[in-house]
DNA sequence: CTACTTATTGATAATGACTTTCAATCTCAC
DNA sequence: GTGAGATTGAAAGTCATTATCAATAAGTAG
């Protein structure tokens, strides 16, 4: 059951992603086929680096560049979201519909926990309308020692 | 007189960096301190690179590679605080006393307002806590559109 | 003051994540 | 099918930052 949940997750993710090139003139390709494949197969974060080397057991034809553009394109679409931990290396994860999340980083073992604080959103947005902004997004990690660490 | 409160600022910051550097075994030397002073002169971030033209203008011996070493130096000294706006670059700005302050950036013209939220800082100290994490810092940047913009 | 052990410096090379280039190759609307 | 235009991967290029290293300076013991 969970196999044609998954399935359909990913055929739904295809489509967007197709339905995303062609509003930009752009094609759909086995590469890019494949990356997002691997892409959603993974849970939590990937760098571009990480996903090729994912990729390239399958697919050893595909080129870094390549992988490097095609995440880029996921981001457009809405189906990979940026994450920027600070340590000069870009990740993504999937993003399922519009759940938003921020992190909590462990500064000893680098394990992350996800969390949602709607009070922090919301006292973000008035921040924002304080000084006249117009809020689209936001970066928040929080760093500190996990329960293993301590 | 404010010059004399600024003047006592920066004699301040200068022994505040030689006690560091002696508790590491390190030592003060002329480029370090113009260094310092050039700092604490600039209101706002500064990136290395910035910094160190700002450096040559008085004195074109200093290299970029020390400017580079120093601000990493004033950072641990707790003179400056890193800035990460996720665009590749690391600024730094001088930290007075304990006061800390979060940012909000504008997407089109990149002007900045600093701001400080003791309820959202309450907040991430609440989810760190349901997570089990000792908080030690956190990195939060909303980006918006600025008035002039919108 | 002198000698000497370390730390420091700056020019330059290196790093590493990412981006661009470009000629060969695909895609897809017609 | 075909042709204009997008895509690809290998390789070269960026760019902020870091490491290397031989020459120099700082602090310390005598």
């Amino acid at each position: 059951i969970m196999i044609f949940i998954a399935r359909r997750y990913v055929i739904k993710q295809r489509s967007r992603l197709t339905e995303h090139l062609n509003s930009k003139g752009l094609k759909m390709t086995p590469q890019r086929r494949v990356i997002l494949d691997k892409f959603l197969d993974i849970e939590g974060h990937l760098s571009a680096e990480e996903l090729y080397h994912i990729v390239r057991q399958t697919d050893p034809v595909v080129g870094q560049a390549t992988v490097y553009r095609t995440v880029k394109l996921l981001a457009e679409a809405g189906i990979a979201k940026k994450v920027d931990f600070g340590d000069g290396i870009i990740r993504y994860e999937p993003r399922y519909g519009v759940s938003h999340h921020d992190h909590i980083v462990c500064e000893e073992c680098r394990r992350h926990v996800e969390f949602v604080d709607p009070d922090i959103e919301k006292l973000q947005e008035k921040q924002a309308g304080v000084h006249g902004f117009r809020l689209t997004s936001h970066r928040m990690v929080l760093y500190g020692i996990c329960p293993d660490c301590s």
